[in-house]
DNA sequence: TGTTAGCACTCCTGACAAACGAGTGCTAAA
DNA sequence: TTTAGCACTCGTTTGTCAGGAGTGCTAACA
């Protein structure tokens, strides 16, 4: 559709843009090394491109800046996948060089040197607490009437819930549930505990404990996991690096955004498999409309497990923000299954 | 040293210029009610009061601005207490009518309806963990090498901490320990256990236990919490609000100062007694040197356990904030005491 | 037929001046 | 001691103008 030269302007203007964040004009690109055009040239293949829908013009007599078709265009056909630099590959194999034991570490981790390298916001969706596999329960009780349920999971992930206590339990009651659920339970995914719970353990419970059904429905409650935890957010003030964000008005919208943890997960929490890239208002949220964002699961033995994103102006370096996010999703994607995937 | 007819204007003007963030001419005081006095006279007076150093001028034909001695004195001589209002009230009693139970809980909860009522940034700091006292310790095995070991404190905090297991080190072991250290350490402050624990614990774990030595060394690790999640940060985001923050390098720093929990604890957790008002400078970070902290601290039982605080800039109502922070802060004081307070 | 030089045109930007007005300090009179 | 009056200051707004970056179009060239 586009022919051989105008992907090549167009790709031109983009890198332009993306490095000047000033509308690019036709001098500019028939200036560039390998471009053996004309300005006249270049401008009738720019306004073809314009017409076409890849190119805005802000006002007459102003350069040109890609439209999100552009970018579109751009980040599906024109870019090539660009080497990361040494010190960003050696500053990134730091991280997975260090024994990480804790998966919400490594996980940790990531978001932090994802930021760091790329100079854009990062944003990582651990996994569901519902994939971990319980390696452990226990209840401590705090009160008469109450006490904190605890869940070890086999990532080492401690997630631990306010249990109201049915009224007059005895204290070795709680603890023979424990044991049994200790017992009859390791190894079991969390969102497969609710069923098995039922199906196995209701029978035993109802022989040997006391308020069987109150006590089962409390741990139900505790099975419940708040999902807000599971975002990683670092470099939140990174976007007011960017010139196009010196609007504060601009700035607060996105800030409050990043104090909403549900947003971000929306945001990331796509059904669409490998990575992806969201630009401009293709996000829906209005906050974002002038930025773009780059998603790609990481997985565990082959099952994705969450998702780690970068969220920058439209103008973002797509080249290396792809290349550090699939390069570092590998990376973590092969740390997390040597340690966590079952054998 | 100020005249009383000085102490009314300078009060004005504050008020003023809280309320408009407009430099204050003598006119709009001489118009206000209940000043008696032409523009001319309070020319004179502001004058003065420059001369004195208690007001500033942008230029020479702007009205005046309070400066940092100027709201010193303000807020040290001329603030009247001011009632809440009825809407904030039913807003705040509604956050200590809810029953919670664990401590975070109510700390959040509180940072949160701080920032809603006051529209500033809250920032409130959580007890030490040190001052915790122990309620379960338990230690779960991930791996041959690592175990977590889980804390729940009478307050119903659950601290969990990664641990390298003594080579070798027999599961029963770890059951044996757990049990002499829950048996005797229930209701030991966090800050006491390492002391406790060499005191009165070894001997009894050379008796018993295989390894204590490599054991007890491991234990110790898991005493030191991390300081950073003591704190809650809300409405970071409202500073933007503020017509003296249209600039996004201020808000940078203040966001990137916001994202530096230690930095925050540090700016709380002064050694004063009471409520206390920082103008200014006076907080000594550059980020923040056109804001104003106001903090206060909250009980237990008589002990100062943790501080709330407003961070907002040093054009702050002062008087609202103050009674505000108060009545939360002893409302928060009078909950946990119930709560927590040792019978 | 594709390319390019040339040129008129558009429109943003920055500089400068003028008008405006909010506020001041000072003086003199009440 | 207070205040009316007034000249003065200085930031802000408005308007004008020149400069320049960039465009679209046309005509000539290879």
């Amino acid at each position: 559709m586009l022919t051989d030269r105008q992907r090549m302007i167009l790709s031109a203007i983009i890198d332009n843009y993306i490095q000047s964040a000033e509308p690019v004009g036709s001098r500019t690109i028939s200036k560039r090394e390998g471009v053996g055009f004309s300005s006249a040239t270049i401008r009738n293949e720019m306004a073809d491109l314009e017409e076409l829908g890849y190119l805005e013009q802000p006002h007459t007599s102003a350069g040109r800046v890609p439209s999100t078709k552009g970018y579109r265009f751009y980040v599906d056909n024109l870019i090539q996948p660009r080497n990361i630099s040494e010190k960003d590959l050696f500053n990134i194999k730091q991280v997975f060089a260090d024994r990480i034991s804790k998966m919400e570490q490594a996980i940790e981790s990531t978001a932090s040197i994802l930021s760091q390298v790329t100079n854009y916001t990062s944003i990582v969706l651990g996994p569901e607490m519902f994939e971990h596999r319980l390696k452990h329960i226990q209840i401590v009780p705090l009160s008469e009437s109450q006490a904190v349920a605890i869940i070890v999971t086999h990532t080492g992930r401690v997630e631990n819930k306010l249990l109201d206590l049915p009224v007059g339990v005895h204290p070795g009651e709680i603890e023979k549930l424990v044991n049994i659920l200790n017992a009859k339970l390791v190894d079991v995914p969390l969102w497969q505990l609710r069923q098995r719970i039922y199906q196995e353990i209701a029978g035993e419970m109802r022989r040997h404990v006391e308020q069987y059904e109150e006590m089962l429905h409390m741990l139900e409650n505790s099975f419940m996991t708040e999902e807000a935890d599971r975002v990683f957010l670092r470099g939140a003030t990174k976007i007011m690096n960017q010139p196009e964000f010196r609007d504060v008005d601009k700035v607060k919208d996105i800030m409050e955004l990043f104090e909403q943890n549900d947003q971000l997960i929306r945001l990331l929490d796509s059904p669409a498999e490998g990575l992806q890239v969201r630009i401009g208002q293709e996000n829906g949220l209005d906050a974002i409309k002038e930025c773009s964002i780059v998603t790609t699961p990481y997985y565990i033995g082959g099952k994705a497990i969450g998702v780690v994103g970068i969220l920058g102006p439209t103008r973002m370096e797509y080249d290396k923000v792809i290349s550090v996010l699939d390069y570092l999703a590998r990376g973590l994607s092969t740390m997390l299954t040597n340690q966590f995937d079952k054998k």
